[in-house]
DNA sequence: CGTGTACTTGAGTGGGCTCAAGCAGGGTGG
DNA sequence: CCACCCTGCTTGAGCCCACTCAAGTACACG
């Protein structure tokens, strides 16, 4: 870790004009292709990175939480790579994009700092590619796998987003979604809990989930010699 | 472009002691979870990064050709994330991860330089998912899509992997993406040539494929309004 | 010229999709 | 407070694409 002492937050907001902006669930907060004119911090929040497909499909890239950097990619393009919404209540901070070149440029420890990050989000997305989206695996596996990524913390709770939002992230339809949501539900390993403090969750039965995404169905009938 | 004019090759041939290395097509360069101890440029053939999933499934996460760099993740964790393998006989050059770190810190442009380069990935990476993976688009329009980024410079000539490797990156079995080239080739839009100076490789018809690629099937009965 | 690996092709199955209808819940306005 | 709607979720029936398993063919390499 490089300066893992300080938040990369506090280490801009210290030295930089920040706008603070809130954000109500659903809200969009720059659109793809948009002019890209400031970066982001998320104080508190989550908020998905999506794409268009080509046939208008929505396709969920990747999460960002508390504490992540929203907008980096257009440090080097200057088109939005993505269209951001808000996924919960969410609170940001704004800096201009000047202001940050002009700050990086300044503070050549910031750069090593951004490059962990961005490898970070890297790493984050070979995951989703070879776990969560592999068509042969089965989508209950995969729904599982998804939901220990959702979990709140270590305790028993996980988010609970829409079914569309389910299935953007797996590449299936929301009807699939509901339906395997159901299964789990009649094996009490999901419970609908009420709207928390993050949105709304449910209190899942972690060790079954655990189990479940490991499961490997009948993977290919390949003796695999090694 | 920061530097636009230098390679990143260059750059560190320069100033650093540097291990020549050849591997020929199918030999591995490292493996998944291997202690990282050095970064690597391609100086001539490609690459693919791929992880194998709990099941054993191989997932093709990346490819590299001239000019990137193979190993960056391990910087900051120093265990390798992907196994490496030559897709085609490859050149590279071995920078000892020790040298390159020195190297990093004396040299605060190469930081930027590494940033970017780690962005351009992300991206790569982000499209992969949104437009390689998503079961909601059909196969061939996928591996149109495929094909079209094989493309070998503007030429109308594309690499040519093995089925398992397509398989790999789409997500689809070996056996789907044979029956859907040969559908390719039956109607002469993919014609199998010799094995050109990249290794073997196809004749395409890019404007056929092209319009494949943009093919929409018949998109989700959403009529979209706004 | 034989042997293994990669590719092809076929028949049958099934998981997830489509389309469609019904059901909750939570605002909003009367 | 209830009727209303609107959006998100549920459930069903039928279909189709891609998978599995299996057998056969081309091709590279010794």
């Amino acid at each position: 870790m490089v300066c893992a002492d300080v938040s990369l937050e506090d280490l801009l907001a210290f030295h930089i004009p920040i706008d603070d902006m809130a954000f109500e669930a659903g809200a969009t907060i720059y659109n793809m292709a948009d002019h890209a004119n400031a970066v982001y911090c998320v104080r508190q929040g989550a908020i998905k990175l999506l794409r268009y497909d080509v046939s208008g499909n929505q396709r969920i890239v990747r999460f960002l939480k508390k504490g992540d950097v929203v907008g980096l990619d257009s440090v080097f393009a200057n088109e939005q790579q993505h269209t951001a919404i808000a996924l919960t209540a969410t609170q940001l901070c704004r800096i201009p994009m000047s202001h940050f070149k002009d700050f990086i440029n300044k503070h050549p420890a910031l750069q090593l700092r951004l490059l962990e990050k961005t490898q970070e989000a890297l790493r984050e997305t070979d995951s989703w590619l070879s776990e969560l989206v592999s068509n042969t695996v089965p989508a209950k596996v995969r729904l599982a796998r998804l939901l220990l990524q959702l979990r709140i913390g270590d305790s028993d709770r996980v988010h609970r987003l829409s079914l569309a939002d389910f299935g953007g992230i797996l590449g299936i339809t929301p009807e699939t979604v509901s339906r395997l949501l159901s299964e789990l539900g009649d094996s009490e390993i999901l419970i609908k809990a009420g709207r928390g403090e993050h949105g709304r969750n449910y209190r899942a039965d972690i060790p079954a989930l655990t189990a479940i995404s490991q499961d490997v169905g009948r993977a290919r009938q390949t003796p695999k010699t090694y």
